[in-house]
RNA sequence: GCCCCCAUCGUCUAGAGGCCUAGGACGCCACCCUUUCAAGGUGGAGAUCACCGGUUCGAAUCCGGUUGGGGGCACCA
């Protein structure tokens, strides 16, 4: 067997643009990106579209948008969605090398390691279910392998069209995965294969082996649930007459139930994570853990250390379940981690037009500790974007009123604060200003702060919970907060005459 | 059905024969801080290392079996 070992190291990721960039798809990628980068390797993203008709612009788009978004990086490949597709082993895309798969299949045929197939779709759907129902394994049966003349004639009278079957040696495969150790399978129990269409496009277990010889990948890192389609990679490599790349396969992602991370189950778009506003920081720290830790205490990681950490000796066998909790957790540690610059720049599309650059940075120090998504923001901003109106529409005596009080003590206290912050003028509504008036007036009337401060937050932001008061008042400006405190106390004056 | 893979707190994991009466983190609970909510701090509950046999002076760590879970067996990738 050749060695490898001694080629450059060439590592790939190779997504199928038939569905937004899943999760699964993001950490294989990454997995791989951080084995080749950490051994200075090359990598390269081949789109794996040969299913013309699930495959999408849009869907490609997605996976690269995201990759990039992630901080994956790559050497060769299509850069742009879209875009070019050349490069010194491309092209990229499978669509664009079919001539490539129509001379490996015919250098197949040739050397009898596969046949034509003139059974249709439903002859060998009729089989399955036969053998399914036998209890079986569900397996080609191999009858095109003894076609006489007659057969051939006659499926040539009626039209049909061959698809081309590898046939499978009968012979035990071993191979020395890269995170599993020595694997051993019997061919013998596998069935001959489909390799190309009958209408000559080819399929995945065929361009994967021939892309990856042709592209001359050395180390071959996937998801788990390849490891049993290894053998036949392995069988197609001997039959070609390739040189054997070195596998890994690592554990899969899990639903909550531990079956394999789906998006019946869970939420398995990069996308959509990103729309809710987790960072690309915290998502690459999350996944690189999941399958994976460098042996110590230390779980906070940026990108390049891990290029600088990562290992695949020590990836794990068992999967992993997707435990959102502790991505919420890690997200909220780079949230923070952020200047308030850094951070108003990444909110800027969560949060309402109206506030324009120079708000969204002074609302900043008030959420950023609160922020367990980016989404977040928008909530808990709210209140300076919505017109007095809308806010008022919130009040209700629930809110208003602190408990163990009545609606006359909430009323006392909303009087007293509009009278206090009234004599202010505009200037000094800064926070300590408005802090001390308050907690000043709150003395005066004997409440606790924290009483005090409940019917002025609700009728500041129409919501019992909230940003700082005082700093939100200092944002929402002189006008605004009285003309809300007014409202409030029109609420709670009715109230109390109606009760 | 057959084959392959896997197995430490609810979850992510440390652990590569004695350092383990199993460590950390998330989550959970309590307390502290505190203008709400968070953030932060302190403490706590939580794993007979799936089970059963071996090997060994000694096993979570090695071997075998059992059980459980997952994956694969497409003219999907």
């Amino acid at each position: 067997m050749t060695r490898t070992s001694e080629r450059p190291i060439r590592a790939r990721m190779a997504p199928s643009p038939t569905g937004r960039l899943h999760i699964g798809t993001a950490r294989t990628s990454l997995y791989n990106f951080l084995f080749a980068r950490h051994v200075g390797g090359t990598y390269v993203l081949r789109i794996e579209d040969t299913d013309l008709v699930r495959s999408t612009e849009d869907d490609e788009r997605d996976i690269i948008d995201n990759l990039h978004w992630l901080g994956i990086t790559w050497d060769e490949g299509p850069q742009v969605a879209g875009g070019e597709d050349i490069g010194p082993y491309g092209p990229y895309r499978q669509r664009n090398r079919s001539e490539l798969y129509a001379a490996e299949a015919a250098r197949l045929l040739e050397s009898g390691h596969a046949y034509h197939c003139w059974c249709t779709p439903e002859e060998l759907e009729a089989v399955r279910r036969e053998q399914e129902a036998a209890k079986e394994a569900p397996r080609y049966n191999g009858r095109c392998l003894r076609l006489t003349d007659a057969d051939l004639a006659q499926f040539a009278a009626e039209g049909r069209k061959p698809a081309i079957r590898f046939q499978v040696p009968a012979e035990t495969v071993r191979f020395d995965d890269l995170v599993r150790g020595e694997v051993e399978f019997d061919n013998r129990l596998l069935g001959d294969f489909i390799i190309v269409r009958a209408d000559g496009s080819p399929l995945y277990h065929f361009v994967v082996v021939v892309d990856d010889e042709k592209m001359e990948i050395t180390h071959v890192i996937r998801g788990e649930d390849h490891i049993s389609n290894t053998p036949k990679h392995i069988a197609l490599i001997r039959a070609l007459g390739y040189r054997e790349p070195r596998f890994g396969h690592i554990p899969l992602i899990l639903n909550a139930d531990r079956s394999k991370m789906s998006k019946r189950k869970s939420q398995t778009s990069v996308t959509a994570y990103r729309e809710e506003g987790y960072l690309p920081e915290a998502m690459v720290n999350f996944l690189a853990f999941l399958g994976w830790s460098p042996g110590t205490e230390e779980e906070i990681f940026t990108l390049d250390q891990l290029i600088e950490r990562f290992d695949l000796a020590q990836v794990h066998k068992g999967g992993a379940i997707f435990d959102k909790d502790r991505l919420n957790y890690l997200n909220g540690i780079y949230i923070r981690s952020l200047t308030d610059e850094q951070l108003a720049l990444r909110l800027r599309h969560f949060l309402p037009e109206a506030l324009d650059d120079e708000g969204v940075l002074r609302v900043v120090p008030l959420i950023k500790e609160r922020l367990v998504k980016l989404a977040d923001a928008r909530e808990l901003a709210a209140f300076l974007t919505e017109s007095d109106d809308e806010v008022a529409a919130l009040y209700d005596a629930d809110k208003l009123v602190p408990k163990g009080r009545s609606v006359a003590d909430a009323t006392a206290a909303l009087r007293a604060a509009r009278e206090a912050l009234g004599e202010l003028a505009a200037a000094d509504f800064a926070a300590d200003v408005l802090e001390s008036r308050c907690r000043a007036e709150a003395e005066r009337l004997g409440w606790t702060a924290g009483d005090f401060f409940r019917p002025l937050r609700v009728a500041v932001t129409g919501r019992s919970v909230s940003p700082p008061l005082f700093g939100s008042m200092e944002l929402l400006g002189r006008d605004r907060v009285l003309a809300r405190l007014d409202a409030a106390l029109r609420k709670s004056s009715l109230q109390e005459s109606l009760a």
